[in-house]
DNA sequence: GCACACGATGAG
DNA sequence: CTCATCGTGTGC
């Protein structure tokens, strides 16, 4: 309990800390920390609370309510920026640091010459084993993910990354690289960036301040020059290579030849020409296991395959330093890769190594949230040590062992079930901690005291209490071209229902995007593909978002399948709205998240369909996101008015409410109605707008000023479908999916009881 | 197979 | 010595 109750004082602490916060960019942990609030302790019903909102911040642990506040004391706001040590983040070679600081201050002549300089140095030669087995790109970085999405890491069960890729506008239009070169991303976060954030916060040095220095400049490609420079060399104290690093104070500086061991085919610094064998493969170490095989980067994206031994212990001989350096650019990731080949080309140095990819948003990322399991875990943050893990949000997403789990996030709570199987109905569901950190979770909020929340005593097992954590949801915090939050929604059924089909499970994503659309999709099945036009450009880097529908029932009813549910069963009934920021951190709380909140948990602790944060991604711009107070009015108002089933009000930056049908079974589930300042709206379906001319808008008032309003179109639109469009059979190849295609002036929404409207049941004719 | 707790261990 | 975490035994 403790660390629970530390952890959950810790979230408080963030976030006032990060009430203190600027705006700005800065905002990852912020972002984070903020979320804390919806976890207030004090009631069960958080768990109700769309966690998905709640971001990071709380895990379990949080919401476990009552913790108390142990770790206030103790909790000084930890330095988050502060360089993980031992290991924690790798560091940068020391070299590498002052050069990088030499570059830093003269410029990038500095770069150069500090090429020249290594390459000049005695152990010229080196090198030339390099490129043999170079690949392309290293396994990891699989040149297909798409940047920005999450769902690239879900399980492949639940989302497929096509899918994924639909959803992130971003990943669509093609503009985001696959790759995972640290130079895009970091090009890309620079630009979105730094801008905006340019000094704003003092507290926290956001991420981009951190990176953005170096990299901004260089973000573009490299410069062949800079891959010279990453060349790594490996020398040993004892041997005679120790000369070569005269020139450099430190050893590590010394550049060696590599070369490929003729026994185990790994690259090696060879100490001297005609040296075949690395270290291990030597006589006297040649016992080594297989080599593994490791992959060092070469170029921008150019990864040389070589085999290294087994994370021995190079104790013995004193660290192989590598050297190397690069330009500035790359440190970003630069480093990374610095890091990479050392780790590689050594011996993998072994843990943590091994678990960073030094490429990906996690691995870059310099801060820990707070606010997440781990971090809590951690005593910096009031936590007892237990867990003794990274910050989810530094997991990397490739390598990193938690990670590789897929993430609940994709999943469906109730596949999960189905699959699991050991949860009763009615039963409370244990909660579990997720170990993939990007895992989001959804599911279990229900179950108020679980194990993690009773006393340690409390567990029916021995030694370890077991902590139940999950969490909502997980983002990829980093600004980096895919800025963009993905929300899942899932319609989880009561217990007993899990009979009940699966696609109604399904979970639904909202995912907003850089381009400020707000899309929302359902993984598995069809997809339910949102996209929200109105949101204004300048919003891209995150709209603050607040959704909300305090109808409970609208939830239950989801998909009308769900049939009566259990009392008890609240947990699962509830609509689950994951968020998962890909792009970048969470910076702000706008939001009166409070207020909302607690009202929200008055009314419904256990259905809450009620989803109310708002999140501004904006790195470095914390928007402003205007608002408008007649908007905000209305918002608040819907807020607490039980929307007909599965609406959800959706504050955008803009700003623009948008009321969204988070159920894939609604007939309106590609529907979104867009309410702007003045209250003048616009029906979308499926990304179209709706005809002016539509009989929908003569209906209805030209504004929607009131919630009567509102509910009168939705319930309008609930009794309406979406026009199926007429099939073309005649086009696209026989294997190829039947093409539904809807007549130009299509009237997307039609009775009920119409399949199709008339433009497109007789599309020549119109 | 997963998650937890914690020993182990490299880096400062 | 401390920190940060990785890797792993163990309970589930
Ligand atoms: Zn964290
Ligand atoms: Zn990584």
């Amino acid at each position: 309990m403790t660390d629970e109750l530390n952890r959950l004082s810790s979230d408080r602490e963030e976030t006032d800390r990060r009430d203190s916060v600027p705006t700005g960019a800065d905002g990852v942990t912020a972002v984070v920390e903020q979320t804390m609030e919806n976890d207030l302790p004090s009631i069960v019903t958080f768990e109700l609370i769309p966690d998905w909102l709640k971001p990071m911040e709380e895990d379990d642990d949080a919401v476990e309510g009552d913790k108390t506040m142990e770790r206030s004391t103790k909790k000084t706001i930890p330095n988050i920026l502060s360089k993980k040590r031992g290991r924690g983040r790798p560091p940068l070679p020391k070299t590498v640091r002052a050069r990088l600081n030499m570059i830093k201050a003269q410029g990038g002549a500095v770069q150069k010459m500090s090429v020249a300089t290594i390459n000049d140095s005695k152990r010229s030669t080196a090198r030339i084993a390099k490129r043999r087995m170079s690949t392309p790109i290293r396994p990891q970085h699989n040149p297909t993910l798409p940047t920005g999405s999450i769902t690239i890491f879900s399980s492949p069960v639940f989302c497929s990354p096509p899918r994924v890729t639909r959803v992130s506008p971003l990943n669509v239009d093609g503009t985001q690289r696959p790759c995972h070169s640290p130079s895009l991303q970091q090009s890309s976060v620079s630009q979105q960036i730094i801008p905006s954030t340019a000094g704003n916060n003092g507290t926290e040095m956001p991420l981009h301040i951190w990176q953005g220095p170096p990299l901004q400049p260089i973000s573009p490609p490299k410069t062949p020059e800079a891959f010279v420079d990453q060349t790594v060399t490996i020398g040993s104290p004892d041997s005679p290579d120790d000369d070569l690093n005269e020139s450099e104070p430190e050893k590590e500086e010394i550049l060696l030849l590599m070369r490929d061991c003729v026994g185990c085919g790994g690259p090696f610094p060879a100490e001297k020409v005609g040296d075949t064998l690395c270290r291990k493969c030597k006589p006297a170490e040649k016992k080594h296991s297989p080599p593994n095989i490791v992959f060092r980067k070469v170029g921008q994206d150019q990864w040389e395959v070589g085999k290294t031994k087994p994370p021995k212990k190079m104790k013995a001989a004193p660290k192989y330093k590598k050297v190397i350096k690069k330009d500035l650019a790359h440190d970003v990731g630069g480093d990374d890769e610095d890091e990479d080949d050392e780790c590689n080309w050594m011996s993998m140095k072994r843990s943590k190594n091994r678990r960073m990819c030094r490429s990906c948003e996690a691995c870059l990322r310099g801060t820990d949230c707070g606010v997440c399991d781990f971090c809590m875990d951690k005593p910096k943050f009031g936590g007892s040590n237990k867990k003794r893990q990274k910050c989810r949000l530094r997991q990397c997403q490739f390598q990193s062992r938690l990670h590789h789990q897929v993430p609940r996030v994709l999943r469906s709570p109730r596949r999960r079930k189905m699959i699991k199987k050991k949860l009763k109905p009615g039963q409370p569901k244990r909660r579990r901690t997720t170990k993939n950190p990007w895992d989001v979770d959804g599911e279990d909020y229900g179950s108020d005291m679980d194990d993690e929340t009773k006393p340690m005593h409390f567990n029916t097992k021995g030694t370890r209490k077991r902590q139940r954590k999950k969490w909502n949801y997980s983002f990829k915090e980093e600004e980096e071209e895919e800025m963009f939050i993905e929300a899942m929604v899932d319609e989880d059924e009561p217990d007993e229902s899990d009979s009940l089909s699966l696609v109604q499970n399904e979970p639904m994503k909202l995912v907003m995007d850089n381009n400020g659309a707000f899309n929302v999709t359902q993984p598995q099945s069809r997809e339910i593909y949102y996209t929200l036009p109105g949101v204004p450009e300048v919003s891209r880097m995150l709209s603050p978002v607040t959704l909300c529908n305090n109808n409970p029932e609208a939830l239950n009813e989801a998909g009308g399948l769900a049939g009566p549910l259990p009392v008890g069963i609240s947990q699962n009934d509830i609509l689950q709205i994951e968020m998962v920021r890909v792009g970048s951190p969470v910076s702000e709380f706008i939001e009166p998240q409070n207020t909302a909140q607690p009202e929200q948990q008055g009314y419904q602790p256990e259905h809450t369909p009620v989803i109310t944060q708002i999140f501004s991604l904006a790195i470095g711009t914390e928007c402003d996101f205007e608002r408008d107070p007649g908007l905000m009015d209305l918002f608040h108002s819907l807020r607490q008015t039980v929307l007909p089933a599965h609406w959800v009000g959706v504050m955008a930056k803009g700003p623009i409410l948008q009321l969204l049908q988070c159920s894939k079974l609604s007939t309106m589930a590609d529907t979104v109605i867009q309410i702007e300042k003045g209250f003048f709206y616009q029906i979308s379906v499926q990304n179209q707008p709706l005809l002016l001319m539509h009989s929908v808008y003569m209906r209805h008032p030209t504004c929607l000023t009131s919630v009567g309003d509102v509910v009168s179109l939705l319930l309008d639109l609930e009794g309406m479908s979406v026009c199926q469009g007429h099939q073309n059979f005649n086009l696209g190849t026989p294997w190829e999916p039947r093409m539904c295609v809807r007549a130009a002036l299509c009237d997307l929404l039609i009775p009920k009881d119409e399949e199709q409207c008339e433009k497109c049941a007789h599309p020549a004719e119109v």
